[in-house]
DNA sequence: TATTTTTGATTGACTCATCAATCAACAAAA
DNA sequence: TTTTGTTGATTGATGAGTCAATCAAAAATA
């Protein structure tokens, strides 16, 4: 068995594991045992590769991070103005794995951990910050510039609350609705603060 | 020492004691020593009151859900018009207290307990239901059914996310702009959906 | 080509620490 | 003396991390 150049396999192996293990059981206390018998190896293998539980958590977190950057950058790509991205933005964060519940249930022990791990805290800080200056960045081009942190600021919690109250499960709301209610929010406020597409100079 | 009627008193203290002792730690796996410690007493008589760990986490999300439900019975019965009590709600959920690090990082915590014990789970849910009912009570009254119904979800997801956001302390928003943001949400949808105050029949 | 050496991959078995839960015992009030 | 409050000591389970040993492919050598 033993074939050269399996490190990465075997890495990406044990990310994966963990982030289904994670998202699975809700919660990061999840055993080393658990994942590397999701990934189909000892545990011993596990820290051989990552050394601590701790460094392997911080890979599945950077892992999901990377998609959906990507999923992001490929979405805006496809968008021509600037409307058109703010919708993107809006639809990428509603995607389906994203808003799956075991996704979102990594997700919350991920900001859980954050309370405790400043490496996973500035994780996810990087999480905020991105999508903050994303939806930033198309707001500015269609509305004066303070609305435009205004609303952003808005328009992040509200996507972020509609994620941590479909963790509950009751009454869940369709990936549909929610996008629905964000896209209002974003709508009523560019036509309230102005006349409906005349950008700060 | 032993004095008697001591049950409720060492009740309350390892009850305030947990939910110090989780908030500081931000997270569920603090040990009952810990709690114990907190509260002046021996780890043994943690269990021997409250007979589990689980039992007494959950008597500690029993005792903030009911902090909650006081403050906001009683910012209702100050407020005279059905717009005062939805600001009057939109001000309790956002409370010096409640707002602070400890109380925010304990139900994060709690939040992702909710994905493993169903008992934990129907407590939350009975919080967004009531944060739901609250809002769509004084909602009702203000615009159209189908309306009410939605400014209400999103009101709710705005006020979650706006905490979930403060979780991560970047960028902290301050208690008045948190407030101002969710007023102005409604605000705008109150405005797009009528004229400004004719309620439905 | 055949043989030896090196090296990466992999694991079972073990250690050490932590922690929830239990229990027997004791102290003071009633 | 019965009841209530309280604890120290102990147990049993669990889980992270370590380590020495094994295995097979690849590289070096003859």
């Amino acid at each position: 068995m033993p074939k050269i150049g399996m490190e990465p396999v075997r890495r990406k192996a044990l990310v994966d594991a963990a982030l289904r293990v994670i998202g699975d059981q809700g919660t990061l206390s999840v055993t080393m045992s658990d994942i590397a018998r999701t990934a189909g190896v000892s545990p011993a293998l596990a820290h051989h590769y990552f050394g601590s539980k701790e460094q392997l958590l911080i890979a599945t977190i950077r892992s999901l991070l990377a998609q959906l950057r990507d999923d992001a950058v490929a979405a805006l790509q496809a968008a021509a103005t600037p409307r058109e991205r703010l919708s993107a933005l809006i639809r990428v964060s509603f995607r389906a794995e994203q808003f799956a519940p075991e996704t979102i249930a990594a997700w919350l022990a991920f900001y859980s951990e954050a309370q405790r791990s400043e490496d996973v805290r500035r994780l996810l800080v990087i999480y905020a910050r991105r999508l903050r200056s994303n939806l930033l960045a198309s707001l500015r081009l269609l509305c004066a510039f303070d609305d435009a942190e205004r609303i952003a600021e808005g328009a992040a919690a509200m996507i972020d609350g509609l994620y941590i109250r479909q963790s509950l499960r009751s009454a869940p709301i369709s990936i549909e609705a929610s996008i629905a209610l964000t896209e209002d929010y974003v709508n009523a406020h560019l036509r309230a603060t102005d006349g409906g597409s005349s950008p700060s100079p």
